[in-house]
DNA sequence: GCGCTCTACTAGCGCGCTCTAGGCGAGTAC
DNA sequence: GTACTCGCCTAGAGCGCGCTAGTAGAGCGC
């Protein structure tokens, strides 16, 4: 009946109850050649029996290699869930383990990038970094690096993200062709994307002379940011400043508190008001017409993330890699003609 | 230039390059007594020159123990999210290191445990787990267990949860002094706490004398099942049958989603109907005139949980233990007295 | 001189595993 | 017979560290 002090059971456990070496123990549990049948069924009988689990910091020690990939991500981030939903199967797929870090309030990307480094992670995958570039691209000359969704200019970093200006295009597209001229654009701040993201918004405004009606935000990648410009626009209408026709919000969470603050003040969307997200996260379901919004197709940027990782740990490729994705505007009910249009 | 190929450091060439031996060290970096300062001050001086950093899994296997804890969770669930920013500090403070292992589609509980114990977790805490209490009952047997959110009535397992028939009884109380009568519950499912939850449901109505009104939708923890009660009411309506005047949700999750559709027909929370959710996750604060919601206060649970665990596997108490917090309704701006109220 | 204590340090075993180098017996070729 | 291979198995080194036992040297009392 004791809860603590139970000795985990070892290989020489095993071996010994099977009446094998150890090595061959080893071997049935690598999944090696080099052992009958009937040994390899005993071997696993007994495990089993006796509760033996392989010992992984162990095994870890002993082959040179954890076969491991670290993974930093930011525990409130939809995305970041995401991200790392299609992360596992293809780390799993390739024959790697996964770890997990979180950043947070009180823990920040340094300190989760350490415990990463120090479970012997072969590589590190960083979701949507805030870092400085410097730091990353010291990072990246100390171990293997992949950062998804912030490309890392001159860093010996690879990279995965999304065409941004291509989808902000597409969302402008959609929203000028039916009909919207004052857009206004609720930025990210200095979050992953977001500079690509202004940029690309001030170019489509102006390839439809719509400069005048250009308008930046500032915001950042959360729902307060949302609610905040929401606030400001609903504010400003009190105050006779027409509302824009359409927002383009940063990312998606932005865009759900800019909703709700619509919503509550009975400006009903699509009809008074459009509204586009950013990102396809699970939340632009959430809203029962559903959020237009540029999907970042999460499943395909994990599995660049872990093959990038995976590659170079075992061809050392030279050069740093980027894979940029084709983002796609996914139009559903939060978008639609502006209100005289 | 090489990418890879960069032999991590160890103990014995930070010995070499400071001219001590391996075991001074060892010494210096557990910061234990036996070394002179100016030692130690070379010692980590060398060791940050070429880079050291202490192997994670040399240690664990040196050490009988690994000091560390896992913790499974659900990587969409937001308040687990809030429950993880709380475990970080608390398991540092005690000085133990924490593992996360998610689950996901793809990717069950079983599956999630099996990669934490193969880390040589010497504790496991589930956040919300989904399993059968048998299975949950056998991995007690097996390793010091947490259960966070639920209770597991006869296993042998710590479990730290709050007083879901208080919380739903604040919840009530509130609404009905407001003077609702007709308050329907969506409900969790099988969802951690959502059996409680309802059952508190059931007996406020009772004691108020609505058992007449008394209803429970069936749903789970999720915004789709908001919705999808939303939608079911909004019909019902429309042939005629009047909206509850309030809603009680099985989570915030579901707040959220409900809030959403109801948002979206031009239902005015909380003027036609008032909506209280469960948890206070951070979403609660995304509406602009916030969600009244039951508090469960993610901090002290996860302080708890890591508490548990660590005086269990330091003292090896026998009996397993319950820590059942007081949550606490926080109104906000979706409740208010009934329409004709 | 001797014996004692205290500080600063080192030697070396062992944690649970992987992996290389071999051993042993049976089968096959000549 | 010898020589060689092949399938199944074992011995034992070593991964990077923690930790116990021990040593060298200084300081001190007598």
């Amino acid at each position: 009946m004791e809860t603590s002090g139970k000795q985990r059971p070892t290989m020489a456990d095993v071996a010994e109850k099977a009446g094998v070496s150890r090595a061959l123990v080893s071997i049935v549990f690598r999944d090696q050649p080099g052992a009958s049948p009937q040994t390899r069924d005993r071997v696993l009988r007994v495990a089993d029996e006796i509760g033996y689990r392989p010992d992984s910091a162990a095994r870890l020690l002993a082959r040179g290699r954890s076969r491991t990939l670290g993974v930093m991500f930011t525990v409130h981030q939809p995305f970041h869930a995401d991200l790392v939903e299609g992360i596992y199967p293809e780390a799993e797929r390739l024959g790697y383990d996964i770890l997990l870090s979180a950043t947070g309030q009180g823990r920040g990307e340094a300190k989760a990038v350490e415990a990463l480094l120090g479970h012997r992670c072969e590589a590190v995958i960083l979701l949507g970094p805030d870092a400085q570039p410097a730091d990353i691209d010291a990072l990246g000359h100390r171990t293997v690096t992949v950062s998804v969704g912030r490309r890392i200019p001159h860093a010996r970093v690879d990279s995965v993200h999304t065409a941004e200006g291509k989808g902000v295009r597409q969302a402008m597209e959609h929203l000028v062709g039916l009909g919207h001229r004052g857009i206004v654009h609720i930025d990210g701040g200095r979050g992953p994307g977001s500079a690509e993201r202004r940029r690309a918004y001030r170019a489509a405004m102006r390839r439809h002379g719509l400069e005048p009606e250009l308008r930046v935000i500032p915001g950042e990648h959360t729902e307060r940011s949302g609610i905040d410009a929401g606030r400001l626009l609903l504010a400003e209408r009190d105050h006779g400043r027409p509302l824009p026709t359409a927002v383009l919000a940063g990312n998606d969470r932005c865009a759900m508190g800019l909703l709700m603050t619509l919503a509550q003040a009975g400006v009903d969307v699509p009809r008074d008001l459009s509204v586009v997200g950013y990102d396809d996260s699970h939340l632009s379901h959430l809203m029962p017409i559903g959020l237009t919004t540029v999907r970042q197709d999460a499943v395909l940027m994990a599995q660049y993330a872990v093959r990038f990782a995976v590659e170079r740990l075992e061809n050392a490729a030279s050069e740093p890699r980027e894979a940029v994705l084709d983002p796609k505007l996914t139009v559903r009910g939060t978008s639609g003609p502006p209100p005289g249009g």
